[in-house]
RNA sequence: CGGGGUGUAGCGCAGCUCGGUUAGCGCACCUGCUUUGGGAGCAGGGGGUCACAGGUUCGAAUCCUGUUACCCCGACCA
């Protein structure tokens, strides 16, 4: 029996269960925000992990690490930073338990009280522009091009699973320049890396562009962003990319002498994406009967299923099936064979389905006969049956076409779902009945952004790199306007 | 912190309105036989302080009071 499955939001737990689940920690709702990841879930995030690192480094990075815990007093230095991530910041003041005096448990020990409290990271700008201070000296130092690989918490007051966890997984670049340009460059280059990985690995097209200063990161100058769309019209913000301007600098007093020997604050940039794009891979791309995984993130993109009434035939299957996962490797394709004998092919075929699996080949008795295989790809659920002959070649040639055909399909539904309006009844018709990105003329204020935003909860996800310069009027006060920007509901 | 909802077996739920044998069902688990090209069938079996505390009653999963936990919707949020 198919698991009924149906493509709501609410319901997109259902696909989590084989990659992650809430964390389930005792009676402490302290953590009730957080998730574990199961092993086939971080394998996904494996693969995004490598993808994206080899990217990092073909441009110049170098990983490094930072401490999990922050000095309070280094938040107070950069007073926009420390007024956006206050509220939701994880103290410790102790550092130590001891045995209760009335036996019962642990109690936190008095005594041990630190003398200044720490902050569990939300995001490390602050710890790491304190190292930089001592790392950057001369104009021969810069750039400085470092990424990290790390957790943070944010003790959000309300939670979604992936979307917005407690605790999450993610990498945070930090680089320092000698220049304003270097850095708005090196800001733009880790925004266009983001956007190819979305198109390329993860066959999801996404939407550059600026942010506006209302949905800016907290202490930046500019924020760009990659913003892309969700099966049900919501559009989900997938990676972000700072230019920092002199701020941390001048609030860590970060200077270097310059060839001609004055002392000049560096420019800064800061760039993350998190474990959100897993929650960004299910939604863009699943189904009714569950995951639908691209082949370049799959934990494994070809799965095989003997089918065998006897014991002995399966020897034989395996036999045949060990050759095939041979010429597959060879050409770097990874396989799974499931010969385990407690569960029955359709069975099989459900579970992979569910999981994702890009492709699925079932060989039994009549295919040794006729030297042949059953092939079915997941994006299309369609099943055929081809020649054993160069089946290595076939499948490479179909996890290229199952890569294309998904990211088409998402790229079409995004297309379909972009709709540019003039006037603020038509925004407020096409956001209720179809959702998605909107197009529209903003007057640049602040205070236009944040009544939209209060009458029908959307919001300016980006000012699109590419929106063509356009003589209008705001939708809402009819000041003009010289380019339309998108707006949707957003997660 | 407001507004709703839910706590019954590992998971998902019914039973509660209107109290009454030994608390039930599906999945999962264990045993046996038959099965295996789309989530197998039959037979047997194990597993529950009905969230917690107090009260009403001859009798409480069921009614009353309190507590607690979780979920959803808001406020919050790169």
């Amino acid at each position: 029996m198919a698991k009924e499955l149906t493509l709501r939001s609410e319901n997109y737990s259902q696909w989590y269960n084989d990659l992650v689940t809430k964390a389930d920690l005792a009676e402490n709702s302290a953590v009730r925000g957080c998730m574990v990841i199961k092993p086939y879930g971080y394998a996904i995030w494996e693969k995004m992990h490598d993808e994206l690192d080899r990217m990092f480094k073909e441009t110049g990075h170098q990983n490094a690490y930072f401490p999990l815990f922050i000095p309070k007093s280094f938040f107070s230095k950069e007073a926009d930073h420390v007024k956006g991530f206050a509220k939701e910041c994880a103290v410790v003041t102790h550092y130590r338990l001891k045995n209760n005096p009335d036996g019962t448990g642990v109690i936190v020990d008095p005594d041990a009280k630190l003398e200044e409290e720490l902050i569990v990271r939300p995001t490390s700008e602050t710890i790491i522009w304190s190292t930089y201070k001592n790392w950057i000296h001369s104009y021969r130092d810069l750039p400085l091009l470092i990424n990290q690989w790390a957790n943070v918490v944010r003790w959000e007051m309300r939670t979604r699973l992936f979307l917005r966890t407690a605790e999450f997984l993610w990498q945070e670049g930090h680089t320092a320049h000698a220049t304003q340009q270097e850095a708005v460059e090196e800001a733009m280059r880790m925004i266009n890396i983001y956007a190819t990985f979305a198109e390329n690995y993860m066959a999801m097209p996404v939407i550059k562009g600026c942010k506006s200063a209302n949905e800016r990161f907290a202490g930046a100058l500019d924020t760009y962003t990659i913003e892309a769309l969700m099966q049900d019209g919501k559009a989900l913000q997938s990676g972000t990319s700072h230019f920092l301007g002199q701020n941390f600098a001048k609030a860590f007093d970060v200077q270097f002498a310059t060839k001609e020997g004055n002392l000049e604050y560096v420019w800064a940039t800061s760039w993350g994406v998190s474990t959100r794009l897993m929650g960004a891979l299910i939604m863009a791309h699943s189904d009714d009967n569950g995951l639908v995984l691209p082949p370049r993130l799959a934990p494994y993109q070809v799965v095989i299923v003997p089918i065998y009434k006897k014991i002995e035939q399966l020897a034989l299957i395996s036999n045949k099936v060990n050759e095939i996962m041979a010429v597959l490797r060879k050409r770097g394709i990874s396989v799974k064979y499931d010969d385990n004998d407690n569960k029955k092919p359709g069975w099989k075929f459900a579970e992979y389905e569910l999981k994702g699996v890009p492709v699925r080949l079932a060989i039994g008795p009549r295919d040794l006969e006729n030297n042949t295989i059953e092939v079915a790809r997941r994006d299309t659920l369609e099943k055929s049956v081809q020649s054993m002959d160069n089946i290595d070649v076939y499948i490479e040639d179909l996890l290229e076409k199952i890569q294309q055909g998904i990211y088409q399909k998402a790229f079409d539904f995004r297309n379909k779902m972009i709709t540019k309006v003039d006037t603020y009844d038509e925004f407020k018709e096409v956001l209720a009945n179809k959702g998605g990105f909107i197009l529209a003329h903003w007057d640049g204020t602040t205070e236009t952004e944040l009544k939209i935003k209060e009458e029908t909860k959307a919001t300016i996800r980006c000012i699109p790199f590419d929106a063509p310069e356009e003589e209008g009027k705001c939708m809402v006060t009819g000041k003009p306007s010289k380019r339309r920007v998108l707006f949707a509901l957003a997660y």
